[in-house]
DNA sequence: TATTGTTATACTCTATAACTATA
DNA sequence: TATAGTTATAGAGTATAACAATA
């Protein structure tokens, strides 16, 4: 193996790079956050924030569909941001059985400051990048999310 | 804010794109390595393999450094590997108290098979990409990486 | 009966603190 | 005393299976 030289430029050269390279930038960022201890959401937690404050009103399944975890594992997320009081669940007036779930005041703000953060973080490490090279590596993200996401559902 | 719109290419819209897309990524990833039910390897343990089979004879300390993680949290997975017959954990002659840690030949069979597995996996939807994307996608994560790490140590 | 969510159980991964053993 | 590693403890995040409640 190690055959292939990153300058390959193969579909084979490029899955490698990304099997090596998106789990290192994951942690990179964990990392990150991780410092924040004044904010101090994880990244599954920030993925469900986002999601929730984009959908407000949204019900359980809906937040593990999007997180691509299992009920009882959103579940439980749910219920630790809750008892951290940064989400609020409450019963969906419509059916007793489903829930709606929101940012509470406290999440809007601990959601924003982690966002801000980190955004920060990563626009300060761009900040020399030519203009030309941000545009493709945001399509290039982009392109790869996409091709992967049509692989599954 | 979801104001900046994803052509926007500035140092911001990008680290909006980054910290949506690598999650992301990385969530797509683990879904498709644990349906691997054959060889059973998580990513965590994925990296960790990856990097003992390029340094066999390697110690604790530095399987933790490349993984970022604490000492005790190398010291329980390598535990856990060993425990599966994946990886093996023998005294450094030299210094009684370093490990040496290299995989097992069971360790070869499952990190080839997984690596392969994931690999055509990506491959396959990267098939169809024009040579010059894939070229522009394997430097601008590249790039990324390096961008971050140089933010760290 | 089918759907929505929770609870029970178990495991991995991660951390900090305390410890052992060795250099 | 400083270093390499393990053990103790705790908690997040994940899964499957079993359950409750409601439609």
């Amino acid at each position: 193996m190690e055959s292939s030289s990153p300058g390959a430029a193969t579909a084979e050269s490029a899955a490698e790079t990304i099997l090596e390279t998106v789990p290192a930038l994951m942690r990179l960022i964990r990392a990150h956050m991780r410092e924040g201890r004044a904010e101090g959401i994880s990244v599954p937690q920030f993925r469900t924030l986002v999601y929730v404050g984009r959908h407000p009103g949204t019900d359980l399944s809906s937040v593990a569909e999007h997180l691509g975890a299992s009920l009882p594992a959103a579940s439980e997320m749910v219920s630790r941001l809750v008892r951290d009081g940064i989400v609020t669940r409450t019963q969906d007036p419509a059916s007793r059985r489903r829930i709606r779930l929101a940012l509470s005041p406290d999440g809007e703000r601990a959601l924003s400051a982690s966002r801000a953060r980190t955004l920060d973080w990563l626009a300060e490490r761009l900040s020399g990048v030519p203009r030309d090279d941000i545009a493709q590596l945001e399509g290039a993200l982009s392109a790869l999310r996409r091709l992967l996401e049509d692989a599954e559902g």
